[in-house]
DNA sequence: TATTGTCCATACGCTACCGTATGCAAACCA
DNA sequence: TGGTTTGCATACGGTAGCGTATGGACAATA
């Protein structure tokens, strides 16, 4: 009877739950992510929902919590620099966080945020996250030889940056983009170097 | 019969309607930008609207066009600059378009985006408006005696950011938010007058 | 082998929408 | 003043979605 395989139901947790909202979250944004929508995509019914959470936004926070320690989990890995490296560390944030090596990333980066422009708790996860973040490259900067203020404004500015450029469709501007990023790169991480050099 | 005032009807027609729909997107995104709650807001019913559109996507067309006209208008007027204060126009640029100069604006335009994301003509409109934002600011650099890779890198950057900005959340980031945009336009700008003086 | 708990299916009521059909009053016109 | 057009109201059918209630299959347990 090899046709039996798979006969075995998948026994399905918060997590199996959780993971599939981030699929349809990345594709649909969170005003996509519906119950209904979400079991037929796991091939059960709703009901199974309902045994595993206590409403659709028992589910949202869920997600917002997972993503929440994923990103912070995230921002301090790929800024944990070895010393004297730490520019290069710069480069490897930047392009890392870029859409083009982080498509479903970025996705769910813009359906949260769109979120939490309507949402208090939301908002209050993309807050902590944020300020995680500006602080963790702002060390970056500091251990180039930045001061405070500048780390600061530098550590913001390489931010809004990447974020601001997964809004933008830019295709027609510029014939040759990798170099366009790369020279924003540079910009972003090299007047670093001027500065600390004038320290 | 003072109590009659205002017994007219205002008589909507599409202008009225679409000049809601602005309203409701900012606050809700174009996903609650539904027919029927448009109505309530206009005290009208959905007859009204279905008499003055097709259905509820002629409406998002017609809004599509405005705001793509609205923003075309917008940029081409931010950056004529007497010749000799590019670099002001610069700094006016980032001003202007930044959230908290322009909230609904912004909120707009963060939701036209957001649409653009799942609907190709949308998104036809974005790259327009994003082509032609990033051609006008390069402008400005080119006339700060910057070369065309130097420009156009620069143009994507003010533009990224300033909209990248708008997506965070970073009040507890810093003490004095004021200066850090300061700093942060004077990074983009300024390098400007190094790259002119060293040329 | 009866019992209990786990996990899901089915069926239901309810709301919010979309779009259509039709009625209707006021304005314009002849 | 009767007819036509304009601009909206009302009523209807249909879908999608939320949450609840209840039943049932299957596994573990006793």
């Amino acid at each position: 009877m090899e046709n039996e395989i798979k006969q075995k139901r998948p026994q399905l947790d918060r997590q199996a739950w959780i993971a599939s909202a981030f699929e349809v979250m990345a594709e649909e944004g969170v005003a996509g992510l519906r119950v209904e929508v979400l079991a037929k995509r796991l091939k059960v019914t709703k009901g199974s929902f309902y045994w595993h959470f206590q409403d659709r936004r028992d589910l949202l926070m869920a997600v917002l919590g997972e993503w929440k320690e994923g990103r912070i989990r995230d921002i301090l890995k790929q800024t944990r620099a070895q010393p004297g490296h730490e520019l290069a560390q710069i480069y490897h944030v930047i392009d890392v966080y870029s859409t083009s090596r982080n498509r479903r990333g970025v996705a769910i980066e813009l359906a949260v945020r769109d979120w939490a422009r309507r949402d208090a708790e939301a908002a209050a996860i993309v807050a902590e996250v944020d300020d995680t973040r500006l602080r963790c490259t702002r060390e970056l900067f500091l251990a180039c030889g930045l001061s405070q203020e500048e780390a600061s404004s530098h550590s913001m500015l390489l931010y809004a940056y990447v974020f601001g450029l997964s809004l933008m469709l830019y295709d027609k501007f510029h014939p040759d983009i990798p170099r366009l990023k790369r020279d924003i790169a540079d910009t972003i991480a090299r007047s670093t170097r001027d500065a600390a050099s004038a320290a």
